[in-house]
DNA sequence: CGTAGATTTGAACGTCCTCAAGTCGAGTGG
DNA sequence: CCACTCGACTTGAGGACGTTCAAATCTACG
């Protein structure tokens, strides 16, 4: 979209349309008919803003005011306790919402950062909960992007309860391939966008056992890795890494 | 309420109304109005049902047709893995919710098994979206009540993968006590309804672990254990430990 | 009241962590 | 253009925490 015609263009932000987003069948509006998609447009989405890597897009104890669809790049979200140990919590791409965790209490529960430079939808939440009342559909993708959510969780539970370092690894490396592939990436060659550290955190692991395990990965044929360059060789083989396979 | 005049009070199931129940102040349908309590009533709860202690409220892979509300009793939550290992991902007591997770693809990915004699009211996922369309403030309970999820399952992440053991059992113990003294009992004596095995699950330790850490903050003078008999004479004890302080 | 299952406790082991040193690469300034 | 520097990554060695295996004890359900 050509955000000049509104003036905005030296902004990080702009106003944009779902029903013209080249993200609309995995973003929030997927399945909503035409008609249901124009009663939408001009009054969902209003903002798209721009965040650079490193920058966060909003902060834990915030206000929750939206939520937001990655729109282009990527983004981490993560939690702190009290003493200071940080957790990450997710990894968000295209078509990814990340706040909801905001609706429960009126306020951010964790930081979301951008692990590059990105764009994302800033969807007003009293917008939404009004359009979700007028436009069934849209409630009902709401509901289930959020009960996908908690699915997710439940595998990370899986993950990080009862699963070994490489089954965690490969666990995590597939599940990033299949996204990557839902959105016409090849998944097969990878450009990780975090570092060991932030995988480790969403990991449950140290940062030596994560580079660790990527060159047990290697020397086992499954994949080659050059720091953040992925080249996955044998995505069945990791698929039998995560179900118990010895590497 | 008495079932009877209804002539099911030999079956396991009765109606009820979410007006006359005592956990109506936490359970969904938390703050609406009298209004529109009466405007639910008869239409969202129907069926209350008992599920006896080791039986299965539903299971992975069952269509998903109702969410349940927790009356009396308790339960647990866990996923399987392909092969074999299992993850509790969840206990939950009088007025939580189960089954949230089945609304993303129209089937459960969750086991729920009640681990006492129980009683849940059952509340068909259609009758709900369609109330939450004409109720506002129950679209919104609704929501928070899965933004709230998601929460939780953030911090089950942190304690799992960035908590030592004893921490991960002190953060559990609290979390145990003040839900359960929300709901009028006391915060310092309970009776655990699951096993050191399933809290093991829960927590991504070995039941031996649970056991071992269990006498260690006895003997430490944080609690006294017997069996599934625990009384907390420290929870400020409890909440340094959470904080890394040593035992 | 008896027996199967749950819990406790001990000892040896294994996975992952900690600490440390060295390598590599991107960005910066001379 | 290249040396410099800082941060990210890799790799090794030793140690800690939690697991595994085992046996004894206790309880609670039937």
């Amino acid at each position: 979209m050509d955000c000049s015609v509104l003036g905005l263009q030296r902004s990080n932000t702009c106003m944009v349309a779902c029903s013209g987003c080249n993200l609309k069948q995995i973003c929030l509006p997927f399945g909503l008919t035409q008609s249901e998609m124009e009663r939408i447009d001009g009054r969902l989405v209003s903002l798209r803003r721009k965040v650079s890597r490193g920058e966060r897009l909003f902060q834990s104890g915030d206000r929750f005011e939206a939520v937001y669809a990655v729109w282009t790049g990527f983004f981490k979200t993560c939690v702190a306790s009290k003493d200071g140990r940080e957790q990450v919590t997710g990894f968000q791409m295209g078509g990814e919402m990340i706040g909801l965790d905001g609706i429960g209490a009126f306020r951010h529960e964790v930081d979301a950062v951008a692990l590059e430079d990105s764009q994302v939808c800033m969807i007003p939440f009293s917008d939404l909960e009004l359009l979700a009342h007028e436009v069934p559909t849209l409630q009902q993708q709401l509901l289930r992007a959020m009960s996908r959510e908690i699915v997710r969780s439940h595998g990370v539970m899986m993950l990080l309860g009862s699963m070994y370092a490489e089954e965690r690894l490969a666990a995590f490396l597939l599940n990033l391939t299949t996204r990557l592939q839902a959105r016409g990436f090849s998944a097969s060659t990878v450009v990780l966008r975090m570092s060991r550290e932030e995988i480790g955190s969403y990991l449950g692991l140290k940062l030596e056992t994560v580079s660790r395990t990527f060159s047990k990965f290697q020397a086992s044929g499954l994949l080659f890795v050059r720091h953040r360059q992925i080249r996955v060789t044998d995505p069945v083989g990791l698929q039998q890494v995560v179900e118990g396979a010895d590497v």
